[in-house]
Formats: C-alpha cells, sequence, structure tokens
DNA sequence: AGCACGCCGACT
DNA sequence: GTCGGCGTGCTC
C-alpha cells in the first residue's frame, strides 16, 4: 500500500497543494512540515509536506524524489500560522512557508542555459542584438544560470532570445534546482586513542627524522593533556604537525580523527556581565502579577489573551518582558522576543543575553546565511530558549514556544511591505498566540488605535504602566546608562517621576514678532539655559516630506528627480542635490531651469540647516547628526550613540530614529523643530504616525533626576494630535483619532485591501489602474453590498519608485477581500491587506 | 515559474 | 497556407 503526502511547492504564484507518492526508504522519515523535492511539471522544485494521506487527490501520483532535511523544516504551530498568514494576507501557501525557511536553504527553480561547445559562429545579421549578446555572454562565461544571465542582462527579455537560440542549436537549456546554499559547518577534530601513559612507548617508532619524530610526539603529548575531541586547528598550533602526520598516527591507531558539527554563533565574542534581577515597582508588581496569573492558567491548557502593556517610556516595561521570558524558561518553554531592527543594539542584546548567558539566539540583516541557519537550526532543536530579533525572527521554529513579545509594538517596521506575504508581524504574533498556546506581550508607550481597539473589544487584555520609573545612580539596574553617574545637582523643581512638561510654541505668531529663524525664542532660550548647566540637548526633526528642497520663488518650480518625481534635498552647503528615494544626485542649480530666475533656493529645514544655524548661535558647542546619511555605515549608530551618551557633544540633531527607546540621562531638553510636518500627508493615519513619533521623541527628555523640557514648534496649535501631546493624553487622542475613523469608515472600523500597480510607462500603469477598477465597480455591483466602496484609481502620494510609476485603488468595506479570494491574485499587482500607509 | 495549447495577424 | 505574437490554464 502506498502512502501520500501533499506537498505545497515553492513556486510563486503556484497556489494549492499536490498528491505525491512516497517511496519506500522515505516512509519512515517524512512527515508534515518536512522538506522534499519533487517533480513538477519538466521541473523539479521544493516543497514541503503539508500532511500525510491515504488518498491522492488525483488518479496518477509521482513519486517524493528527495528529503532535503531529516529534521521538519516547519512545526505545526508554524503550519498553523502559514495557513492563517495565507488566508489573512491572500498571499499562497508556498510564500508563506517559504518565509519560514531561513535564507540559503529555501531554493528556487532556475533555468540553466549552457553554450554548445563547437558551433561555427553565426553569420552576420541572423541574430537579433538580444542573442547576439547572450551568445558572447555564454561564450565568455560558460554556463550560466538565468538570474546570472538576469543579473548581466537587465530589463531584457533574455527568455526568448534563449528559447531562439535553443531552436538553432546554439544553446541547450534545462530546468535546474540549486542545493540548499547553506550547511551544517563541521570541524575536524582529533583524540589520543591509547592511555596517555603508553605515550613514551612509541617515542622511537614515530619516524626516522628527529624533527618529524618530535612533532609527532608534541601532538600525542597535547591530546593527553586535552582527553576529549579538539579542534585540530589548536593540534596544529602546539604541535607544528600537518594533516599527513595526523593520519599517519592514526593509521598506527594512536589518535582518532573525526568531524564535529560546530555552530556558527554570532554571539559567541559577547562578554556580558550577569545581571541580577531588580526589584519591581508597585505599579509593574501589579502588571506581573496579572501576567503571572495568566501564566499558570496557560500552563492548565486555558487560552489566553494577547495582552497589550501600555506603558510609558521609562515605565519598566522591559523587565516585564524579560520576567516573563524567565517563567516560560523555567515551564520549559521557549519565547521570542521582537523588536524593531533599528533598536537591535548591542545594549538590547547585551540586556536580554546579561539575564539568560547561554539561551540566546539573535537575529539580524547583518548575519551571514550561515549563522542564521545555525541560529535557527539550534532554536529548532531546542538549544536556545530566546530569540531575539527583527520581524522575521517571529518565523523561529521553537519546539515549545510559549511566548511571543512584541517591543514597541506600534512600529510600523513590522509591517512586510517588500515581499510576499505582506504580513504585519505583531498582528501576526497574537494570532500565533493563539494558534500556538503562546502568551503574547505587546508593549507601547503608544499603541496603535486599531490596537487599543482590540483590547476595548475584549479581545486582547490592556495593562498599563503609566509613571516613570524614577532612578538614580545607585539604583540604576532598570535604566542602565554609563553617564548616569554625573554628580550633577538634582533638579527640585520637578518630580522626577512626571512626564517632561512639554511647552508649545506657535510658530506663526514667532514670524509675526519678526523672528524669521527657525528656532523659537523660547527653544533659543531653553537650549541656552540647558547648554549652560551642562546638559545636554536633542533637536528632533520629523524629516518625512520635510527636508530642504529647491525652490524657486520666481516661477513656484521645484526641483526633483527624474526618477523618482520626489522632490531633491540640498545635501550639503557645497551644492550637491541628492534624491533621498534613489540616491540620484546632481549639482546645485543656481538658475531656475523653467524661468531663468535667480530666485531659486533652498527652502525647508533639514538637519544639515539645523546644525549649521545652531553652528553659528553656538559656536563653542559640539553638535552631533544622526539621520541616514550619517548612519549609513555599520556601526554608525553605535559610534553616534556612544559619543553622544559620553558627553562628548552637546546637541544632537536627529530625525526619526531618535524616537526610538535611547537611554540619555543627561538629556533634559528635546527641540522639536517642527511638529505638524507629517500631519499633512494625504494618509488616513498621519495624525497618529504624527502623535506617536513626538511622544516617543519627547520621551527621551528627563530620564533621570535632572528632569526635562520638551519645546514644541508648530503652525497648527490647535491640532488635535499636537494638543494630545503636549498634554501626555493618549486617551485623549484615542478619543478623538477613533471617532474621526468611525465617521470615515477607516480601520478599525473597516479593513482595506489595497491595490497597487507599476510601470516604467506611466500610461500603462494609469490604464491598468482604470481597468482594475472597472473590474472592481462590477464586483461590488454584483455583490448588492453597499458597505464597500472603492478610491481610487489614483496615483500613489510617492508617485514614482526606482524608476517606476505607481497607481493604486482601495476597496474599504468589512470584508473586502471576499471579492479577490476565490480567484488567484491578478497578475502584476500588489495586494495587501491593511498596510499601515496608504502613501 | 515553465510550458502547452490556442486563437488571431504578417510573411513565404 | 505557415510562423509567431502572448492570453489562459495546468503542473500531483
Amino acid at each position: 500500500m502506498s502512502v501520500y503526502v501533499e506537498v505545497s511547492v515553492n513556486v510563486p504564484r503556484v497556489i494549492g497543494t499536490f498528491s505525491y507518492h512516497l517511496p519506500e526508504n522515505l516512509i519512515d522519515r517524512v512527515t508534515p512540515g518536512s522538506m522534499v523535492t519533487v517533480p513538477f511539471g519538466n521541473q523539479r522544485v521544493q516543497g514541503i509536506v503539508t500532511r500525510i494521506a491515504t488518498q491522492p487527490n488525483v488518479a496518477q501520483t509521482r513519486p517524493v524524489e528527495e528529503l532535503v532535511d531529516e529534521s521538519p523544516v516547519i512545526n505545526s504551530a508554524q503550519m498553523k500560522l502559514a495557513d492563517w498568514l495565507s488566508r489573512e494576507t491572500l498571499a499562497p501557501l508556498s510564500c508563506c512557508l517559504d518565509a519560514m525557511i531561513p535564507p540559503g536553504l529555501s531554493q528556487h527553480v532556475d533555468i540553466l542555459v549552457r553554450p554548445v561547445p563547437g558551433q561555427p559562429v553565426p553569420i552576420a545579421g541572423t541574430l537579433n542584438p538580444l542573442e547576439s549578446r547572450l551568445v558572447k555572454l555564454l561564450g565568455e562565461r560558460g554556463s550560466l544560470r538565468g538570474r546570472q544571465i538576469q543579473a548581466a542582462l537587465p530589463r531584457q527579455n533574455w527568455k526568448v532570445a534563449v528559447r531562439s537560440l535553443e531552436k538553432r542549436g546554439l544553446v541547450t537549456s534545462s530546468s535546474h534546482l540549486p542545493p540548499p546554499a547553506v550547511r551544517p559547518k563541521y570541524i575536524r577534530t582529533a583524540q589520543l586513542a591509547i592511555p596517555a601513559e603508553k605515550i613514551s612507548e612509541y617515542s622511537t617508532t614515530l619516524g626516522h627524522q628527529t624533527q618529524v619524530v618530535e612533532r609527532r610526539m608534541a601532538v600525542l603529548q597535547f591530546l593527553a593533556a586535552e582527553p576529549w575531541p579538539v579542534d585540530i586547528a589548536w593540534v596544529y598550533a602546539a604541535s607544528r604537525a600537518n594533516l599527513s602526520d595526523l593520519q599517519y598516527l592514526e593509521e598506527l591507531g594512536l589518535i582518532l580523527l573525526s568531524e564535529s558539527e560546530v555552530w556558527r554563533d554570532p554571539l559567541k565574542d559577547y562578554e556580558v556581565p550577569l545581571e541580577k534581577t531588580p526589584i519591581l515597582t508597585e505599579e509593574q508588581k501589579a502588571v506581573w502579577d496579572e501576567i503571572q496569573n495568566d501564566l499558570s492558567a496557560l500552563s492548565d491548557g486555558i487560552s489566553i489573551q494577547p495582552i497589550l502593556l501600555n506603558g510609558v517610556t521609562g515605565s519598566g516595561k522591559t523587565e516585564i518582558y524579560l520576567r516573563a521570558i524567565q517563567a516560560v524558561i523555567q515551564l520549559g518553554g521557549q519565547a521570542i522576543y521582537l523588536i524593531p531592527e533599528i533598536s537591535l543594539t548591542p545594549q538590547t542584546i547585551r540586556r536580554v543575553l546579561g539575564r539568560f548567558p547561554g539561551r540566546v539566539g539573535v537575529i539580524h540583516s547583518r548575519l551571514s546565511i550561515g549563522e542564521r541557519y545555525d541560529t535557527w537550526r539550534r532554536a529548532r532543536a531546542g538549544l536556545l530558549s530566546v530569540v531575539i530579533g527583527p520581524r522575521s525572527a517571529l518565523f523561529t521554529p521553537f519546539p515549545n514556544l510559549r511566548l511571543i513579545v512584541v517591543d514597541e509594538c506600534h512600529e510600523e517596521a513590522y509591517y512586510q511591505s517588500e515581499a510576499m506575504p505582506y504580513y504585519h508581524a505583531a498582528n501576526s504574533a497574537a494570532a500565533y498566540g493563539f494558534l500556538a498556546k503562546a502568551m503574547v506581550i505587546l508593549g507601547s508607550a503608544t499603541p496603535n488605535v486599531t490596537q487599543i481597539y482590540q483590547a476595548e473589544q475584549g479581545k486582547w487584555r490592556e495593562l498599563k504602566l503609566p509613571n516613570r520609573i524614577f532612578t538614580t545612580s545607585s539604583d540604576d539596574s532598570q535604566m542602565t546608562s554609563p553617564t548616569s553617574d554625573t554628580g550633577l545637582p538634582v533638579d527640585s523643581n520637578r518630580s522626577p517621576r512626571l512626564l517632561p512638561g512639554i511647552h508649545m510654541v506657535d510658530m506663526r505668531e514667532e514670524l509675526k514678532a519678526g523672528n524669521r529663524s527657525i528656532f523659537s525664542r523660547l527653544l533659543l532660550s531653553t537650549l541656552r539655559a540647558t547648554l549652560a548647566a551642562n546638559h545636554q540637548a536633542i533637536l528632533f526633526l520629523n524629516r518625512r516630506g520635510s527636508a530642504t528642497y529647491i525652490f524657486c520663488r520666481n516661477c513656484g518650480l521645484t526641483l526633483k528627480c527624474p526618477n523618482c518625481d520626489k522632490p531633491l534635498t540640498l545635501h550639503n552647503p557645497l551644492g550637491e542635490l541628492l534624491c533621498h528615494s534613489c540616491g540620484y544626485t546632481r549639482k546645485q542649480v543656481h538658475k531656475c531651469p523653467q524661468c531663468a530666475s535667480d530666485q531659486i533656493q533652498a527652502l525647508g529645514v533639514g538637519t544639515e540647516r539645523v546644525e549649521s544655524e545652531l553652528q553659528s548661535l553656538f559656536p563653542q558647542i559640539k553638535t552631533l547628526r544622526w539621520d541616514h546619511d550619517t548612519t549609513r555605515q555599520k556601526g554608525a549608530h553605535e559610534v553616534i550613540l556612544a559619543h553622544f551618551s559620553q558627553h562628548r557633544a552637546d546637541v544632537l540633531i536627529g530625525t526619526q530614529m531618535l524616537a526610538k527607546g535611547l537611554d540619555l540621562p543627561l538629556v533634559t531638553l528635546v527641540g522639536v523643530i517642527l511638529a505638524d510636518i507629517s500631519i499633512n500627508l494625504p494618509d488616513y493615519r498621519s495624525a497618529e504616525r504624527t502623535f506617536q513619533i513626538l511622544t516617543q521623541v519627547s520621551g527621551r527628555a528627563g530620564r533621570s533626576t535632572l528632569g526635562g523640557n520638551v519645546v514644541l514648534q508648530t503652525y497648527q496649535p490647535d491640532h488635535y494630535a499636537i494638543q494630545a501631546v503636549t498634554q501626555h493624553d493618549l486617551a485623549g487622542f484615542y478619543r478623538m483619532e477613533k471617532e474621526y475613523r468611525r465617521q470615515l469608515r477607516y480601520p478599525p472600523f473597516s479593513h482595506l485591501l489595497r491595490m497597487e500597480y507599476r510601470h516604467h510607462q506611466s500610461e500603462q500603469a494609469e490604464l491598468a489602474a482604470h481597468q482594475m477598477a472597472a473590474q472592481a465597480q462590477v464586483w461590488l455591483e454584483r455583490s448588492e453590498r453597499r458597505s464597500t466602496d472603492l478610491i481610487g484609481p489614483a496615483p500613489c502620494y510617492f508617485a514614482r519608485e526606482k524608476g517606476l510609476f505607481r497607481w493604486q485603488l482601495i476597496l474599504r468595506g468589512p470584508d473586502p477581500a471576499q471579492f479577490i479570494s476565490d480567484s488567484p491574485l491578478p497578475e502584476g499587482w500588489k495586494v495587501e491587506m491593511d498596510p499601515p500607509n496608504l502613501l
């Protein structure tokens, strides 16, 4: 009797599973989650076994060819998650499974093109230019895979050329499945095979030359001192012997050579002092009690709700996470700790590592595929207890996952918008917790409106930490900082447990008063006082859409990038213009290309402008810029941060990154240069994003006994988001924002299905968008559901990206996915459910 | 993703 | 009459 399996093949756009039968030798080795290779059409492809079946779906089945990994690469909880993701994001199951497999292990089919040797050079003119280039390329480099040809001949229809050349007998092509690009790493080891005291008996029989004998004897002596398998590199170093010496000794039966697997561990060079568990505040204790109750309910098999830990900056959320992790480790479980990639600094890693030494794995974008693969395998084997990493760490294959922490759960970085599946890691974590019977803690000082709504609806449970923890240098185990011991006097006017006071400045009034500077009088005087007290300041610039652009005062022309249509920004005073989207640069212009006026100049505010104005006002101070330009190199974040936290600069000027969880005790002033820039972006979440980023950046001020102030400059002082920030009024903001969403039927009161089309010709993109809109119109009318409406088609706000024109349309309603969920995704379209922005 | 099948326009 | 464009559908 045959055993059948259902296989999800790793081919994008192929949906559904396929039946195969297992050959005799695989029957006991293949289980659900196994990675196999199978024949598919006339190619070999990778696939994941979704289930074992006694009956196939079709009359004729082909055999599974090979088992790629003896252990399943997807466990049963992950299988459920993949299934959920597939339904939720409308992505094929194979894409969702592929997202869970470490890069390098999963492979897609490719074409292999080989030149046929000995063919006469084709007569000139018989080949088209592309075919000639292809023949030349293959002549120079030999056989090539499709991706290599793609790289050499970008944006060319090389597949057609291959086929035509194949017909003429100049090349042959075949389907090719590359083997996994990652493998376990082995080292050779040596071990003494005789009792140590017998070594001397061989002192004369190890060779003819004294030198050789000495060398070989040194090996034996070294191994006698290390009576376990030793990396042969160590043996070489200790004895100056070589491999043939070792092989000779092995032949004599004196030593044992073998291979042993080593883990590539990116954390092995970290030196981490063990951290003690700090004492909880009353508030933390109350939260912790609740979490403990939930954990014990969970152990009793009772399912629990995701926890939304709503705590202001500095309220000690991290300690709660760490305790929860500790608790699940004690129960024999494992935890996933998600953190936005930008916050994944050595300090963060150390803090976790210090509490769970030897049990922590880390994932980040700079790991080699080998390190990632090994971290993944150690997790799968249960050799790790915690994995900390960005959104993809959600897919860590722990055998007994009990906890998922999502730090800064409001962050947009949790949404994957680059590749299918387009998923939100925070929402997915909440669902995964239910599927895997694990606790989920989502923490933030500024949860998203949709997240608070989940709690309000009773689907999530909200726990609050409304107050900051106050720490001094002698009690700083929760808010560690290298410079907290400053000896500076405590500002007795401020209660340190309070959030910083936020002072709003109406910039229109400044203009009326004749102040044309980018700094208000209040910001200047506060800055002066801060610097005089030898404290530090942060100046925050909401970069998005605000950088210095080049504007002609005569005709109104704005210089734009020829590729992306976004305003070019003034990069440095020497006059280079830069597109922040694609990197295009050109020289500064002094004459308007449209009207030839010389009234064309930089307008707006960039970090460089803030820095130079600051320098001219306070020539004696040291400033540091922290933005995309200064942090491009690896490790730049850490360098700048270390520099600033050691007080080697007085003012830090920066953009979005400043809002992340920095802890800089000497900072007593945060200046927001222009608070309202991002409010006016054409997106339904722009007020929310503005509120969040301003709250986060304000939280950087006064994290120590020194207290702190925030000066917030704005042209829209009456806007509810600005008002809420100044009053630390999350609840008030939430009420207003929720009402706005309800009235305009935006999430959480509806779902948005966004469809985007890109094309290098603007007319093509527009046409496709209109055709799709007409199709959508038909769906909507046919459904007789007036509750769903069509928004668009329209060009996206960022209308051009990498030379492609972008158009979109949005279906808004209670279940907009119903219109396309039974049919395959429209080709060439990017389809997203509830993306975090519509720009 | 590849490849077959299939239905319309421009060539021998 | 054939060659070849790419539109639709299938691969266990």
